[in-house]
DNA sequence: TTGGAAACCGGTTTTCAC
DNA sequence: GTGAAAACCGGTTTCCAA
C-alpha cells in the first residue's frame, strides 16, 4: 500500500464550524493534520465537490496546489528561504512542486499550469471525483545549511476558485503539513514515531491499544475559513523575464509578494550569525560602445569595492564615481547597495552608463542583460 | 582534568625502525595515533628534545605546527578542503590553527609566526623542555556541506629545524590524527567508543577488564621517517598581497609536489626566502580540429602568462597574439584579464579559436564548454 | 541482488544532578 | 544556574533476509 494523502475538497457546507472562527486571522499551521513524505515521491491527492451552495452552481473550478511555508513566517523570510533552496539545486530549472505527467494517471482534470515554482493548477469538474499525483522536491531540511537540526514543515495549500462564472472567486481553501524527508525517511520517521509512542504506552500503563494501532493511510486536507491570506509564491529572478511573459490568472496582491524589497534587510532568523556564503564577487560589464565584457573583481563585495574596481578599469579617481543604480531586467531603478552586491550581483552581466550630473562626479547606471 | 596531548619531540634516536623503510614514501596517516579535540579549544604540547645526534649540536631549533590533510589528498583537494573551510568563516581572518598568546603559558618558546593559515612557527631550546597551548578553529565536518556523514581527520603535523647551524636542516618530523568536534563533542566521542567497546567485550565474554581502563591523558606523536613529502599550507588568496609584504618563508611548498625540481634540498624556514610563488594555473584547451585538449600551465597566472602559454603550444611569437576573449557558456564574451585568468579559469576546459583579424596580430577567443 | 530496517554520525537540544 | 550526559534529529551508511 502506497503512503497516500487524499484530500476531500469542501467536505460539507462551508460553515460546519460550532463556533464563529476570527474571520481574517490568518490560520494556525500548527493545528493541521501532519503528513511525512518522502521527496521526489508522487503522492496521489483525491479532489471532490460536496454540497456547498457555491460548488452546486459551479462545473468547471480552477484548484491551485501550493507548498508554501507555515504562515507566521514573513513573505521576505519565505522567500528567503526558495532561495537558499534553489541556489543548491543541480538545475535551476529545479521545481518545488511537480504532478506526475504520467496520462494514465490524469483523472479528469485539465489546463495544467505551473504557477510558480512552488504552485501549479489545473481546471476540473467538482460534480465528479478528480485525482492528481503530487510531488515535492524540497527536503524540509534544506532551507538551513545548519547541520543535526530539525526540517521546517511546509503547508501544502490547496485553493479552489470557480471558474464557470466569471467572478472567479476563491470559494474553497484546505490545507495540511508536510514534512518531506530523504530516502524512505518518512517511513522511518513513522516508525520512530509509533516506537516511541508504544515505549511511553508501557510505561503508563495505559492499555488504550486499540486506539493507534495504524497510521490511517489516508489524511484529509483542513478546510480552511481563512480565504484572506495570500499565499506566497516563488519564482527565481531567472526566471523573471519568461514568468513575464506568461499571462497568469493572479491578482496584483499576489504578485507584490513576489517581488519584495530586498535591499532592506531583515534581521536573520537563526541567532548564529554565520555569515552564508562570503564568496568572491565578480561581475562583468560594458559600455554601450563596446560588444565586449570587461571583468570587475570586487575587492569586498561592497559599494566601495564597486567603485573601486570601476574606477580601476575605467581609469577615473575613485572619489569622482557618485551614486550607483542598477537597473532591473524588469526595468526598475534600485539605489546600489552592499547587499546587492554581495547577494545578487556575483557572475552577472551588466550594461554601464556613465553620466556627468554634477561636474566632476560621474554617476554610474548598471543595466542588468 | 584537562584532555592533553604531549609531544616528545625526538624520543630517541634518528634511527629506531628495526628495519629500514622505504625512505620516501609517504607515511600512511591511518597508522598514526588519533585524537579527539573539541574546536577552538586549546590543548598542550610539550616538547623535548633527547639524545639525537642532531639535537645535541643544535641549541635553538625551529619547530612548525601544521594542521593538514591526510596525505593521499592532493595538494589541489586540500586547498578545495580549505577553501571551502575559509569561505564559511564568520570573518576573513579566522585561522585554522592558534597558539594561546597568553604570557603565563608561554614556555621556553620564542619568535612566534603564522607561517600559514595551517601552520604556525617558534624557535626553542631543544635542551630544556617548550610546552604550548595549541587550538584548531575548523571542525572535521566543516569540509563539506553534506549533512549526516563522518567528518574529515587531519594531521597534526610537527617538523623541527636545525636552527643553530646555517643549514636548517629538517631534523625532526611527528605527527598525530585528530579529530575535531562541536562542544564537547570530543568528551562524547570518547564515551561512545568506549560504551561500544565494552559492549563489544560482554559478548566476547573476554574479561580483559584491565586492558583499557582508561583512555591514557596523554598522546604521544609518532615520529615520521618520510622527510620529503611537503605539507600543503593554506594562504587565502583575500590574504595574499598582504603576505606578500611579509616575505613570506613557506608559501611555496604547496606546489612542490606539482611542479617538483631539481632543487630537492629541503629548504629549510628562512626569513628571507625567495619569491612569493603564486597560485599555478593550468587550462585545457583544443581547436576544433581536435578531439584531444592541450594542457597549458601558466607560469604565472596572467594575461602575460596565457600569451606566453599559448604562444608557445602553437609555434608563435608571443607578440603576435593580440587580445585573448572569453566566450562563457551563456554566450557573452569577456576580456581576458588577470583576475579572470588567476581565479576562474584554473583546470576549466576550452574551444580555442585563432583568427588573424590584422596582418601579423591573432585574436585569440577562448569558448568555455 | 535488492530493498527495508537498523545503525552510524555528529551538530544540536533537552534533561538532570549539583 | 551550570556543566555534564543523554536524547533528538535526519541524512547517510551498513546490515541482513528474502
Amino acid at each position: 500500500a502506497i503512503p497516500s494523502l487524499k484530500n476531500s475538497t469542501a467536505p460539507s457546507t462551508p460553515a460546519p464550524t460550532p463556533a464563529p472562527p476570527p474571520p481574517a486571522s490568518p490560520y494556525k499551521s500548527s493545528e493541521l493534520p501532519m503528513v511525512y513524505l518522502n521527496k521526489g515521491q508522487f503522492y496521489p491527492i483525491t479532489l471532490q465537490g460536496v454540497d456547498s451552495s457555491a460548488c452546486l452552481t459551479a462545473t468547471k473550478v480552477k484548484t491551485v496546489v501550493m507548498a508554501v511555508f507555515e504562515n507566521d513566517k514573513s513573505p521576505e523570510m519565505q522567500l528567503r528561504f526558495w532561495n537558499h533552496w534553489h541556489a543548491r539545486q543541480p538545475t535551476v530549472k529545479q521545481r518545488v512542486i511537480d504532478i506526475a505527467d504520467y496520462k494514465e494517471v490524469f483523472s479528469g482534470i485539465s489546463n495544467i499550469e505551473e504557477v510558480a515554482f512552488n504552485a501549479l493548477s489545473f481546471v476540473w469538474n467538482p460534480s465528479e471525483e478528480a485525482k492528481v499525483y503530487i510531488g515535492i522536491n524540497s527536503l524540509s531540511t534544506d532551507f538551513s545549511s545548519q547541520k543535526g537540526v530539525k526540517g521546517l514543515p511546509l503547508n501544502l495549500q490547496i485553493d479552489t476558485y470557480d471558474f464557470s462564472s466569471g467572478t472567479n472567486q476563491l470559494i474553497h481553501r484546505a490545507a495540511c503539513q508536510i514534512k518531506i524527508f530523504c530516502d524512505k525517511g518518512a517511513e522511518r520517521k513513522m516508525r520512530d514515531e509509533e516506537r516511541k509512542r508504544s515505549k511511553r504506552r508501557g510505561k503508563n500503563s495505559n492499555d488504550s491499544l486499540v486506539s493507534s494501532s495504524m497510521g490511517s493511510d489516508c489524511t484529509f486536507f483542513q478546510t480552511l475559513d481563512d480565504h484572506v491570506t495570500q499565499p506566497v509564491l516563488f519564482i527565481p529572478e531567472t526566471h523573471l523575464s519568461s514568468l513575464q511573459r506568461m499571462r497568469f490568472s493572479f491578482s496584483r496582491s499576489s504578485m507584490k509578494r513576489l517581488y519584495p524589497d530586498r535591499d532592506q534587510n531583515s534581521s536573520p532568523p537563526s541567532k548564529q550569525a554565520r555569515k552564508e556564503d562570503p564568496q568572491r564577487v565578480l561581475l562583468y560589464v560594458r559600455t554601450g560602445a563596446e560588444e565586449v565584457f570587461d571583468a570587475l573583481m570586487l575587492s569586498t563585495p561592497t559599494l566601495s569595492g564597486l567603485q573601486e574596481a570601476i574606477s580601476e578599469k575605467y581609469g577615473m579617481q575613485k572619489d569622482t564615481i557618485g551614486k550607483i543604480y542598477k537597473k532591473c531586467k524588469r526595468g526598475i531603478f534600485v539605489n546600489m547597495d552592499d547587499n546587492i552586491i554581495e547577494h545578487y550581483t556575483n557572475q552577472s552581466a551588466f550594461l554601464i552608463e556613465m553620466s556627468e550630473v554634477v561636474s566632476g562626479q560621474i554617476q554610474v547606471t548598471l543595466v542588468e542583460v
